[in-house]
RNA sequence: GGGCGGUUAGCUCAGCUGGUAGAGCGCCUGCCUUACAAGCAGGAGGUCGCUGGUUCGAGCCCAGCACCGCCCACCA
């Protein structure tokens, strides 16, 4: 037995794609041939490459993760088919706060904390922590078959990367656009860790409004105010009123006494007040309320903390009320106020509070000594690149716009943060002198800032900082600037935004050409998916039940522009599309003639002429599609293509052919469908493919690198496809007929086909709607219309004469009422006159066609 | 408070520049037809959220409303 013979024996055993079993061996043939591992050759401008949103070391891949690799993989493997040296950057992130909470969580089930094991051995936990779990994501991408360079991993911790992010700090300092400052800040006292803008979210809450009255100085009565955190009010400098609110005139300039404290409050006007609200007096709190804080700010008022960084009230707040927590704090002011005689007034009220994304905190807004960033001045150019198309997102909008928008609106970005685990900051103190730098400071008694930068800062220099920058590599030269990114939107302003303005700004250009946007997946009940509320889906739970192509095939299907929730059914359709793959293949190639190789050329009959021309359509729509990012279209109509045209319909009418003595031509034609079928699907469903194409005939090379298909448009005949439609649509009529009157299945009938166009296809008509072709036979019983004429039923035993009858006369209610309807429409000037002539000539056609059928049914 | 998106067959979703609605799953009927029962053939099922408007013609355009979701926002 020859190697040939043996492996077709094989592929007649298996009847049906095991996918576990398949896809091991198929990734080792890409790992051994490095399929995927580019040399740095060439410009950015011919290779392509992509950078993977780094995932956080210590986490796991979820669905959103096996989506947006499978729609980067379909970008890469495209690609890499179409000749260019395809890079897909691989590697994780630190992700500061997530991982340092993790470990942290470690050592407290240890029963020890990081404050007791100090910073230098707390960091080496999370190394040890990286390299017990950080191989962990790698090895789900590789089960979930995406092409990713893994050869060349990086991490945001890397010594070059580190190297990076401090250059990039440092030049940021010298230009002035990184800077230190005392302002107010979003404290998340669960991480006691200063956070930026983006890192709060809103939650609506309950609280208590407290009215509370603040005697004049004159002693001419009181000013009340409202507040729903009493506690602060120790820290009040002032009281503000609109400059319009003619109530207030009077007392503007006066001031009044704070209860508890004592201190002056000068009364002052702002527009910020809004007159409606509460009594129309405000009280003034810039130490804790970042609208109080803007107000000071603008009338130079006394900024005063009375809480702390560790959430307790300070001693500024007083004896009585020092080292209580801010709560416990709240009842004794309001009690002590009580005590006063001071509160006039409380009622519920409900409102929008910030709380940390992080640890779900109540953000206390405190000022604080931290480092930002002056975005504002590297907006400009991001702004422009999105403007003037370098860079494009896709699906265009909204998300043009909504990036537009925030970076229109830029504040300034808190990058300073109280942790452990991250970048440092390159920044050195000894007295009132300060160093910064990528290298420390010469001489002794240097003390280097604790801080860590946000993870958004070494993030967002993801597409190039893998790549060696700052240094001028090889790799910087040939990948860089990269062509995609794709990402779900949650992190466009945390991460796009950035990676555009540091593209810009430190290399010279933009990072990526393309943003694609994909959707969010939720859980199948519309929840969130999220592992908290038990409604996530494992990927590789996904994997090990269908099939990696399954999976990626549902995710590619499922998803769009909009969210959408996890359909169980699209993996479903996935898995059963890489089964009828691997059967149609073996249909063909254990019934292809041997010697017989693909060849288009080769199609002699109408029909090859019909599924040649059919699939370079297919292949300019695939690309198109592709190269819109529209990949959900792109994998329904490749499958609704290859399920519908190639096996229902070309495989059925080849088959007489392939069976028969003389398939050489045949072959070719099927040899050529099945090789074009392969390689458009495999972006999508690369294991199930490359397994398949390991069995084609000759000497071939990996799927995974042969070539991408171009559409030859020459092959296109519209003859061909004019024809075999006409033929489809009469086998559907007759077979529907065949179901109407009861046929059996096994039973032919006979009938007169008195309709042209069949030329060449009568004998399949024929067999595919199990008729009898007969010249005579006598009177029809009936008449079934066809495209080009009718098929005239004869007498036979193969169906109920008055089962018969009861269809014609329903056919026949059901074209008078088109009829009237058509004709209402025509008989109406408005139309007539008004609508385009092509428009009133299709409705006519389509009229004429009805009569005619109808006349037909008379039979 | 501002902005964006959604509402189409029992379920999950398509529907490009307006010309009498599609897919998968599910359902019904008939088939183990030698690639595949994870299959084949056929079928039923929708007043396209509501109300107006523009148009010869609206799922598609305009206005308003209702419900659902998301984003942004410094009214205590």
């Amino acid at each position: 037995m020859t190697k040939r013979e043996d492996r077709l024996k094989q592929l007649e055993q298996r009847k049906r794609y095991e996918p576990a079993e398949a896809e091991a061996r198929v990734w080792g043939r890409w790992e051994e041939a490095r399929a995927f591992h580019p040399e740095p050759e060439g410009d950015p401008a011919e290779n392509f490459s992509i950078a993977v949103p780094p995932p956080n070391v210590t986490g796991e891949l979820h669905i959103g993760h096996a989506l947006n690799a499978s729609i980067q993989d379909v970008c890469a493997r495209v690609a890499r088919m179409r000749g260019r040296n395809t890079k897909w950057i691989y590697g994780t992130d630190h992700a500061g706060i997530a991982t340092q909470v993790k470990v942290e969580q470690q050592l407290v089930d240890e029963g020890t904390s990081r404050e007791e094991i100090g910073r230098e051995a707390f960091a080496e936990r999370v190394w040890q922590w990286r390299e017990q779990y950080g191989s962990r994501i790698t090895e789900q991408f590789r089960r979930l078959g995406a092409s990713l360079d893994i050869e060349d991993e990086r991490f945001t911790m890397d010594e070059q990367y580190a190297k990076a992010v401090a250059h990039v700090f440092v030049a940021l300092y010298e230009k002035g656009l990184v800077y230190r400052d005392n302002y107010m800040v979003n404290w998340d006292p669960g991480t006691r860790s200063a956070i930026s803008d983006l890192e709060v979210e809103q939650r609506r809450v309950e609280d208590t409004l407290y009215s509370i009255d603040y005697p004049l100085e004159s002693g001419a009565g009181s000013v009340t105010v409202a507040t729903v955190r009493p506690e602060t009010m120790l820290a009040d400098t002032a009281i503000a009123v609109n400059p319009d609110d003619e109530r207030y005139t009077r007392l503007v300039g006066e001031a009044a006494t704070l209860p508890l404290v004592g201190r002056r409050l000068p009364i002052i006007a702002d527009p910020h007040v809004d007159p409606e609200f509460g009594t129309g007096a405000l009280k003034i709190t810039p130490g804790h309320d970042p609208n109080d804080f803007e107000i000071g700010r603008r009338h130079g008022l006394e900024e005063v903390n009375v809480i702390g960084e560790d959430g307790l009230m300070s001693a500024a707040a007083g004896e009585r009320f020092a080292g209580m927590s801010a709560e416990d704090a709240r009842r004794e002011v309001v009690a002590a106020l009580r005590e006063g005689d001071s509160v006039s007034g409380t009622r519920p009220y409900e409102h929008d509070v910030p709380h940390s994304h992080r640890s779900g905190r109540r953000i206390e807004p405190l000022i604080s000594l931290q480092w930002f960033c002056d975005v504002g001045r590297l907006a400009g150019p991001a702004i422009d690149a999105v403007r003037d198309g370098t860079v494009r997102f896709h699906p265009e909008r909204p998300w043009t716009g909504v990036y537009l928008d925030w970076m229109e609106n830029i504040r300034p970005w808190c990058i300073s943060r109280q942790l452990w685990w991250g970048h440092q900051l390159p920044v050195w103190y000894r007295g009132e002198e300060r160093y910064v730098g990528v290298d420390p400071p010469e001489g002794e008694g240097w003390e280097r800032d604790p801080d860590v930068l946000d993870t958004w800062f070494s993030s967002g220099l993801w597409p190039f900082a893998t790549l060696g920058w700052p240094e001028r590599t090889d790799q910087l030269r040939a990948f860089y600037p990269t062509d995609v990114l794709s990402t779900a939107r949650d992190i466009i302003y945390l991460w796009v935004a950035r990676m555009i303005m540091f593209g810009i700004e430190f290399t010279g250009s933009v990072p990526f050409s393309d943003v694609n946007i994909h959707s969010v997946i939720q859980a199948p009940d519309g929840r969130r998916m999220s592992k908290s509320l038990g409604t996530g889906i494992d990927p590789i739970q996904e994997i090990d039940e269908h099939g990696a192509d399954a999976l990626r095939f549902g995710l590619l299907a499922m998803s769009s522009t909009q969210d959408v929730r996890f359909s169980a059914q699209r993996v479903q359709q996935g898995r059963d599309l890489a089964n009828k793959l691997w059967n149609a293949s073996r249909l063909v190639l254990l019934g292809v003639d041997p010697e017989a190789t693909a060849d288009p050329a080769a199609a002699e009959t109408v029909e090859d002429r019909w599924i040649v021309s059919r699939l370079e359509r297919l292949t300019e729509s695939t690309s198109g599609l592709l190269e819109g990012f529209e990949l959900s279209r792109a994998t329904l109509e490749l499958y609704d293509s290859f399920w519908s045209e190639l096996c229902d319909w070309y495989l059925e009418l080849a088959k007489p052919r392939l069976y028969s003595g003389d398939n050489a031509a045949v072959s070719a034609v099927l040899l050529h469908a099945l090789e074009r079928s392969l390689a458009l699907l495999h972006p999508a469903m690369p294991f199930v493919t490359e397994e398949i194409w390991s069995y084609l005939p000759g000497e071939r090379g990996l799927l995974a690198l042969a070539s991408w298909p171009e559409a030859d448009r020459g092959r296109i005949d519209d003859d061909a496809e004019g024809r075999v439609g006409r033929l489809i649509e009469a086998v559907t009529e007759l077979r529907r007929y065949r179901d109407e009157v009861g046929a059996k299945a096994s039973v032919p009938i006979p009938v007169r086909v008195e309709a042209h166009g069949y030329e060449e296809l009568d004998g399949q008509l024929a067999r595919l709607a199990r008729l009898e072709l007969a010249a005579d036979g006598g009177d029809p019983v009936a008449e079934v219309r066809v495209p080009g004429g009718a098929v005239s039923i004869l007498p036979s035993e193969a169906f109920d004469p008055e089962e018969a009858r009861q269809r014609i006369a329903a056919r026949r209610a059901k074209l008078e009422g088109e009829i009237e309807r058509l004709e209402r429409k025509l008989a109406n000037e408005r139309f007539t006159q008004r609508a385009p002539a092509e428009v009133v000539q299709a409705e006519r056609d389509k009229l004429a066609e009805y009569r005619a059928a109808l006349d037909a049914a008379r039979a």
